[in-house]
DNA sequence: ATGAAAGCGCTAACAC
DNA sequence: GTGTTAGCGCTTTCAT
């Protein structure tokens, strides 16, 4: 058998092999080609293309060209095992999230950690860590070094996951918080500011019989929102027992704000704690013919597309939730570089639409 | 300075050393100690971990007690350089489109692809290609070979995407196509079949005034739409040039619908490429005061959740979007294996709700 | 400033 | 069936 071009020993070649689309490293330039071209030894070469010193201007020069004129790009698992640094940094998702993590907000954490890492080298790899079988990958993967840090979207109060990422080596940053748990490392919207300025633009706006939606208690986001309400409602001496807990979904939502009105008729405004949820509490409210603000005022959460494009459009709590995805790959990739940064929170403020309006109308 | 455990030269510890979170290889065993405490060579550890002939019984239990009792999991890194394989599958998803591969959708392509990857050991990484900027590392990471294949979520016509991957030769598996560009492996939903069933349906429930809210015509998915429109439209000689175009926003919707309305006041019926951009034209309908589907029908396509949350419930093609993200995910590991799977076209389908029913009412 | 050479942790060809 | 060994392509130390 001639020597391969690599001078690596090449298995018998089987039938199948030509069969197959073989993208061999016959177009792969290795650092060696580059060197050789530019005649200068593989170190001088891997130096002048990391930008290392102790190249001569000249020989840099050539072996950049060289490496411009085979269009050289660097074998990243090679690199990755020279250096132990991965390149890539892991976002783990808890899955089946009803609809906390839903469409809208999945796609923009991830658009928000994409663009912070854009300008940096690492590459994002996606872990849908459903129950069961999936957590099993997912301690495999922390285990192999296949990533040199983590990010993970808030989990529940007891999501097996919890633990799982608690035992990893790798930098581990958060969105969000889990009850029960203060990561070392996360970014977080202020949830409880945000509740406390909606309950407090209800009753700016003079309504005292008011109810609250709240999403699943045993999810961090969720109980900050309702000490936010309470915050408020409290404060001037009203009852903060008005709710009913829902798990984030449209359809539950539509269930509870139906028992709200069945347990308080007399209900004059309702703090729901997703758009979604109040995309639905707005529709219940209609089919029993209670007008939205008049009869009820209505403030969701979030301010996703939903808001504006409900009937009446609706009054939220903006959260950045792009922002909280591009500051949680910044904050990692700081970790990553040996730094320790502080937790962030996000300020989140009222958007003012239909659904509750500034002043009292009528 | 005394020997490194693995035997490695150290470079001589800096400062900063002691203050990073030092991952090291102190926790992380490897082949060799696995085989060590076995007993045996590294070639029948690894042998025996990778479920490979010509181990003994005897020693491939030993083994693997011993991998067990020392938590090793092998260096995902390693491995790739030594196989070749990367380990992992990257979708490409085109940035910046204004609505089509909006949030839902992205969301559900990407649990369909991770379920089917869950029973490989397929890691999904992801690529937000904007443009400019983003189409660079791109091409810096398809060249890196730091991925065994490449899913691609469909572009439009002139996007420079399209040369990009074109020029890899990576695996490509696409979801949708491009206008003018055939792929060898591709999943598509039957968007021409669920658009001519749509029309259908409209013209089953006696409307001949069928107009038409189209998405970008540089989008396969939408001249295919459009085309289906057509089939049913055409056939029966009504005319097919009631339409409008719109970027498949909300916004770009309600333009539309407005639009079409000032130019065909008598419409009785309008068939819409997306449910987004449906919900939009049912906010119209009802400004101006067309009922809906009494003095108007408006089927849209996709099957989102606003399509049961509109008010009117919409009726609308339903395309399989987690089965797109599944297929395209298996196809390409079949492409991978060395197969070479044909294209597949998953079927739509009409549901049927208030904003056209089966029946004319009245 | 430069090049030779020793690994990174694993797989696979080869000889026994 | 088993162990030895030569790489995968890159980085980095060390000697020059």
């Amino acid at each position: 058998m001639p020597d391969s071009p690599t001078g690596r020993r090449q298995p018998s070649g089987s039938a199948s092999d030509s069969l197959r689309p073989r993208r061999d490293a016959r177009s792969m330039p290795s650092l060696e080609e580059v060197a050789h071209r530019a005649g200068v030894s593989r170190s001088a070469a891997s130096r002048a293309l990391n930008n290392a010193p102790h190249v001569s201007p000249l020989k840099r020069e050539a072996i950049l060209k060289a490496a411009e004129e085979l269009g050289y790009v660097p074998n990243a698992t090679a690199r990755a095992l020279a250096t132990n640094k991965v390149g890539s940094v892991v976002l783990v998702v808890p899955n089946e999230e009803p609809g906390f993590f839903a469409d809208p907000f999945f796609s923009q954490i991830v658009v928000g950690i994409a663009t912070a890492l854009e300008k940096s080298d690492l590459v994002l790899t996606l872990m849908l860590a459903s129950s069961g079988e999936g957590s099993d990958r997912l301690k495999r993967l922390l285990r192999s070094r296949s990533a040199d840090g983590v990010m993970v979207l808030a989990t529940r109060k007891d999501d097996p996951l919890n633990d799982i990422i608690e035992s990893t080596d790798l930098p581990v940053v958060f969105c969000g918080r889990t009850l029960g748990r203060e990561p070392r490392w996360y970014v977080d919207a202020d949830n409880r500011g945000g509740a406390r300025l909606a309950a407090e633009h209800l009753l700016g706006a003079g309504r005292r019989r008011i109810a609250s939606i709240v999403g699943p208690m045993d999810s961090q986001a969720s109980v900050a929102r309702y000490q936010g309400f309470v915050d408020a409602v409290a404060a001037v001496g009203l009852p903060t027992d008005w709710i009913e807990e829902a798990d984030f979904t449209y359809d539950d939502g539509a269930r509870a704000m139906t028992t709200l009105l069945d347990r308080h008729p007399d209900l004059d405004a309702v703090f729901v704690g997703s758009d979604n949820m109040a995309a639905a509490a707005l529709r219940v409210l209609k089919a029993r013919e209670r007008s939205v603000p008049d009869d009820v005022m209505v403030v969701g959460f979030d301010d996703l597309a939903v808001a504006q494009q409900a009937e009446p459009s609706l009054t939220t709590v903006s959260q950045p939730i792009r922002s909280l995805g591009h500051e949680m790959a910044l904050m990692l990739m700081r970790v990553i570089d040996g730094e320790s940064p502080s937790p962030i929170i996000l300020p989140t403020h009222l958007v003012v639409r239909e659904s509750a309006p500034s002043a009292e109308r009528g």
